[in-house]
DNA sequence: TGTACATCAGTGAACGCGCGTTCACTGATGTAC
DNA sequence: TGTACATCAGTGAACGCGCGTTCACTGATGTAC
């Protein structure tokens, strides 16, 4: 049956925001259609009424993803003025978020399959990370602007880096350890 | 029709070869059985009489190709001794390896899909890993053995990241700044 | 060494299943008067 | 404001397809004598 306008809207976004986890849970490739639909409380039926494809959700969602991820970066630094890297360190850097693949980092989770994917998933990604280095950068002591993006840039590699190899490991104080060292790298490349 | 035993082995390597080189390429996800099979030079009847399951081939197929990956550092380092560091980040860090998933780094082509992965393909990636840092921990400045073990761990998170995000990236100037703050990075951690 | 037979790697078809996508239909919403 | 009708978001079944896995069969290999 039909629905308003109003309530259609807020089912597609519902369908982006339950993609944008399970995502991030199973990869792209990992969850299909009529799960992310009964996710959102709809038929598989209806996702065509509102995306093109399975890629174009997938774009549109990484997008949603990487939005939210960067928010929480703005928002731990926003609420911890004084150490703002340590605000990230504290949950980028966690085996909580080593655990957390649903509601984590989108690049952690979904780096490699990304990689896959075309030019709209990227572009979605890309948006993010711009977003990530802004937010570092602005953290990075003064010197001259390109050396503030250089050191962004290598900090959020060791920091995704970090996160994916502890998510490969088996061994949990193997895991711990690749965060530790990262935190460890970060502090002194975002301070010296 | 039967096969020397000698011949059905030489046909198991090459299907372990085979999906070491196109699970990197595609994902775990994204080849079949069929496909694998093919590549091979065999129909994918024959898989079940070699492999257990598709998830046992993972295994296989992640423990052999993070043993060539690992052989690659190796072999740059030796045949570089005066630089080894070089020789890796030459190599680990180059637009080439960014574009060549096949042959290249498994952490770096199916990290977030190993993630999702049983223990036994964690297992395969955790045994090429310790050797990646084992390889890193003989170039870092000798201080104590602890700090050796965090430095490598450093290192190989933010190779890891930056290949990673120079994969997620359209643009390509991203990309190889990417790859060039990680190598300056890298550096400046081994050598001080 | 030669012969008879058991073994089993590989073939190719089939299995059930879930995938992404399409479609006829429903009925509440939105619009025209 | 009320009525008649067009619109279209959502339903649920169907489409063709490829997936991982199973299986009866083949015929060269390996073994026993």
């Amino acid at each position: 049956m039909r629905v308003s306008r109003i309530q259609a809207e807020q089912n597609r976004q519902t369908v982006i925001d339950v993609a944008s986890r399970l995502f991030r849970e199973h990869g792209f490739d990992g969850i299909g259609l009529k799960d992310l639909m009964k996710g959102a409380g709809l038929t598989q039926g209806a996702f065509y009424k509102q995306f093109a494809s399975k890629e174009d959700l997938a774009a549109q969602a990484s997008r949603r993803a990487m939005e939210s991820a960067a928010d929480r970066w703005t928002a731990a630094t926003a609420a911890n003025p004084g150490d703002p890297l340590g605000a990230v360190i504290e949950f980028y850097l966690s085996m909580d978020h080593r655990e957390e693949r649903m509601d984590g980092c989108p690049v952690a989770a979904l780096g490699s399959d990304a990689a896959r994917q075309g030019a709209e998933v990227k572009a979605s990604f890309e948006v993010g990370i711009k977003a990530y280095l802004e937010v570092l950068g602005s953290m990075i002591a003064r010197t001259d602007s390109a050396e503030i993006n250089e050191k962004a840039m290598a900090v959020l590699s060791t920091m995704v880096g970090a996160v994916v190899l502890s998510r490969i490991v088996n061994d949990p104080d193997l895991a711990q350890a690749f965060l530790d060292a990262a935190a460890e790298q970060v502090r002194d490349t975002v301070t010296v």
